[in-house]
DNA sequence: CTTTTATCATTAGTATACTAATGATAAAAG
DNA sequence: CTTTTATCATTAGTATACTAATGATAAAAG
């Protein structure tokens, strides 16, 4: 990449002088040569998150059914694991905020995929359960999901789909 | 973890057993023991990037002034790097597709930080520039997004951070 | 030049994903 | 038992993130 050099010594992309002209009125250069280095957008690892994350919903959306989304492929899933739980369990359980979960349950609710019913033991809670044909659908997308995740990872070897997913669950 | 045996020597986990009554008739066990092994939602690779991009908003959010988001930022950065761009350009630079890229460019628009204008030589498009505050909120930005940054990979060592980063890239 | 095709931007609709405020109920503290 | 605190769920609001349809304009094909 093409650098100019600024008083002090630090050195910024020549792109940054590309900027329109209305805007370099009184532009004071602030970065340090570290920001320099990490300058390029897609090395950020947000943004890096962020389109992975893109990548694999596309996926999603190609192998899974469509009235299936990752969240209430999650929620579905975690109530096959663990059962029925209360609205705000799920969503802990998916990582999913009390509105989150709530719009996901009501989506899977119209869907007849799962059903709420009062806690005979806390009038507070709202009891979510897979309906029979959640259940079904839910068991037939487990299969499908491994599909999802090899397709994910497939630009990778073994060892480095294990090390990734290693590491993701470290920032987590 | 406690593990039951059905005909034909698949092994799935015990916690399948707590499904609601009303669920299991005529319940039957379809997993293949591969996919016993990759039950856990935790462990699926769809699941982890959407917590990790979670938690790296969450710390986006705390460093950054509120009128920013990570698409925002991202706009506004490539606006940075590359000078004036149609809204679909910045869109295909910052992965937004046209619709999202939209609505981000006008809350951009909204708060000041951007202005849009016809091109001379395309009526179709919309020039988007950067402008002067615009220009002075990202270039302070710059400097936060580093230690977003740091903040996100800090539960990582430098290695492992470069290898996370490495390995997203190729998944995208 | 005219027709076809592609690109650009807008709009309506659906689905996450969060904050903040609210009211009901349960648990803990006194 | 009464007060305080915590938990549960709902609602309104804002912001991504996508699909699909539409109309305007530009580029390519004929």
């Amino acid at each position: 990449m093409t650098c100019i050099k600024l008083a002090g010594g630090t050195t910024i992309p020549k792109i940054l002088n590309s900027i329109p002209h209305s805007c370099t009125q009184g532009y004071k250069v602030k970065l340090t040569s570290e920001q320099a280095q990490r300058y390029k957008l897609d090395n950020q690892i947000g943004h890096i998150l962020r389109k992975a994350n893109q990548r694999h919903t596309s996926i999603f959306s190609n192998v899974m059914p469509s009235e299936l989304t990752p969240t209430r492929f999650a929620a579905m899933a975690k109530l096959l694991e663990s059962g029925s739980l209360s609205q705000n369990e799920l969503g802990r359980a998916t990582a999913m905020d009390i509105a989150t979960i709530k719009g996901v349950v009501d989506r899977l609710r119209q869907r007849d995929l799962v059903k709420s019913s009062k806690d005979p033991n806390d009038a507070r809670r709202q009891l979510i359960t897979l309906t029979a044909q959640g259940l079904k659908v839910i068991q037939a997308a487990m299969t499908e999901a491994v599909a999802v995740t090899e397709q994910t990872v497939s630009p990778l070897s073994k060892t480095e789909a294990a090390q990734l997913i290693k590491l993701l669950q470290k920032i987590t």
